[in-house]
DNA sequence: TCTCATATACTAATAACTTAGTACTGCTGA
DNA sequence: TCAGCAGTACTAAGTTATTAGTATATGAGA
């Protein structure tokens, strides 16, 4: 059974962030997180719970009455997927003119530049 | 009137690649330069340029009998926008995660790594 | 034990996206 | 002139995404 794909819709991500953040949570971990920021319903983020675990993103386990969800994937490889399908889709699969753009967009600060700079020479 | 978002989704940027690429175009002209890649039928393409022009994307001039489409943004300023968009996304609005995960991840070859360092000196 | 809070299960509605079919129109060449 | 082709207009259907309501189950405290 090939894992289903990882990319995840917007909404997905935000919750799956909130469940990377934590290690794993419930259903009210995550609404609770989710209501600092914006009204949503409880049922919604079941809903969704829900719908990531169909799509293979989380996994469960019963813990007394509530279900606790956790990721199956690590952030950074599910991360690393979503920028590589952007490149594809975007720059045809080149992440040259991304860094043109990045760099030339003034979106980094001198010690980023610094930094990215260093990283460069380590993996010449 | 507020110019309508400027992301786009995955088919529709598709489409945009090509009246981009050739300054403007007609249904036709697209559908034979999709078609090139796989099938799809020529109704699909018109129902998709018209929502481009719906959504602002394009805008039409009569010629003879059919439209002709052209951009009403350049692709440059598009592409940043989404990328803005995915960055704030994903990386919560912070482009240095993105070029690490890019440097690490080796997709870049060594010239374009040398590149990038000058472009880097540059913009310091 | 019985009630209430909390949790899940089931259902559903709306919107956006993607694809494409059918009907209609109007040039254009025979 | 008129048939046919190339074009648009209108319609629609399937899928996914997003949000949330109602019904039901269950455990814990009074």
């Amino acid at each position: 059974m090939r894992p289903s794909s990882v990319t995840l819709t917007p909404q997905e991500l935000e919750l799956m962030k909130i469940v990377w953040h934590k290690g794993e949570a419930t259903v009210r971990d995550v609404y609770e997180t989710l209501l600092e920021r914006r009204k949503i319903a409880y049922t919604t983020v079941m809903t969704m719970m829900r719908v990531l675990e169909k799509k293979g993103h989380v996994k469960t386990r019963r813990e007394s009455r509530a279900f606790v969800y956790r990721p199956t994937r690590p952030e950074r490889q599910v991360v690393r997927s979503m920028v590589r399908e952007f490149i594809d889709r975007v720059f045809n699969g080149s992440a040259q003119p991304l860094l043109v753009h990045l760099v030339e967009d003034r979106r980094l600060s001198p010690q980023e530049l610094e930094e990215l700079e260093r990283l460069i020479r380590e993996a010449e």
